[in-house]
RNA sequence: GCCCGAGUAGCUCAGUUGGUAGAGCAAGCGACUGAAAAUCGCUGUGUCGGUGGUUCGAAUCCGCCCUCGGGCA
């Protein structure tokens, strides 16, 4: 669709997937090959190196420069992607956090979860309250910060800084097709990554021996194909775990778009084989 | 045709001496501030194969029928 919309008129597809942004991931992360750019100027995809950490705050950062930059040389930036967080830190600004000193970032990823949130409990308590014990993801960072720049998450997060939503003319578009049309697709597309190369991706992925909380070793499909090739498990179980992984994710693309993006913005219920017309339409109408 | 086994949630199966059901997985709903394709919270899912009987009461006991396995002819 963000093709149909380039052919149209000078612009610059930028990525918004917290996947593709990882060079190592071409199939796995169903990132499009150059045939599949058509000669359109791409940003932001397969850019950083897997042993890298990519994070919202840095994406936006990127995708910042890369929208100033594409405006500088009168083209249209056209955001796609499915990572919710990094668009909205991109609009609204995040919390100005110093980076954390990787040695107390090492050392706390190495702590059991409970044994995390304990120490958070006492380090930052109005922290600790509002999280959940066993959410490590969160627990981790609130304990890092405290930890690492000796003010809590709370007292960080009351301000944000660097969002653009203010400075730039939006015209959002969030697509909620069916969910049933979606899922075989979802299905569907595992076949076609295996087709095109996913097993020697992972085969080359894991060659690397990179720490397997690094966010490339966390994608969908690398774990699961990796149980493969190691004779874990059969291939076709792997295949269907993969594809159980990728609906489940697909569902919290729902909740998050459907209850976190601004109620103003247009949602498109339709499968989307032939309606490029239709969307196109939406698009420009404000 | 005869004998044996099985039929309970989308799937795999529990279900005590009769008191109209529960685990895992799958699924649904939600949260989301520097790993977000991550991480976490909540919630059910039912003609117990059908039918007739026994009983105050049947997934459970009895009869018949259906389906699927396995064996014997």
């Amino acid at each position: 669709m963000a093709l149909e919309i380039a052919k149209k008129q000078p612009s610059v597809i930028i990525n918004a997937d917290s996947a593709q942004v990882y060079s190592d991931l071409r199939v796995l992360s169903a990132r499009p090959s150059d045939a599949e750019m058509e000669g359109i100027e791409h940003q932001l995809f397969g850019y950083i190196d897997g042993k890298d950490s990519c994070s919202a705050a840095r994406w936006a950062r990127d995708a910042r420069a890369a929208i100033a930059d594409a405006h500088d040389r009168d083209k249209l930036p056209i955001l796609v992607g499915g990572t919710g967080l990094y668009v909205r830190v991109l609009l609204d600004g995040i919390a100005p956090i110093p980076e954390i000193d990787p040695e107390i970032r090492q050392k706390i990823r190495k702590m059991e979860t409970l044994e995390a949130y304990h120490a958070l409990q006492d380090l930052a308590p109005l922290s600790a309250e509002r999280l959940n014990a066993a959410d490590r993801t969160r627990v981790q960072r609130a304990l890092e910060v405290v930890q690492s720049t000796g003010q809590t998450l709370d007292q960080w997060q009351k301000h944000k800084l660097g969002g653009i939503g203010d400075q730039i003319r939006l015209h959002p578009l969030v697509l909620l097709p069916p969910r049933e049309w979606l899922y075989q697709r979802c299905d569907l597309r595992l076949h076609q990554m295996l087709e095109q190369g996913a097993a020697d991706e992972v085969e080359r992925l894991l060659e690397r021996n990179l720490a397997d909380n690094q966010p490339v070793m966390r994608a969908i499909g690398v774990a699961e194909l990796a149980g493969w090739l190691s004779g874990e498990t059969s291939k076709e179980m792997a295949v269907e775990q993969a594809q159980i992984a990728t609906r489940r994710y697909a569902k919290r693309q729902y909740t998050w778009f459907r209850n976190q993006c601004p109620a103003d913005w247009p949602r498109i219920h339709k499968a989307l084989n032939n309606d490029i017309e239709g969307i196109f339409e939406i698009l420009l109408r404000k």
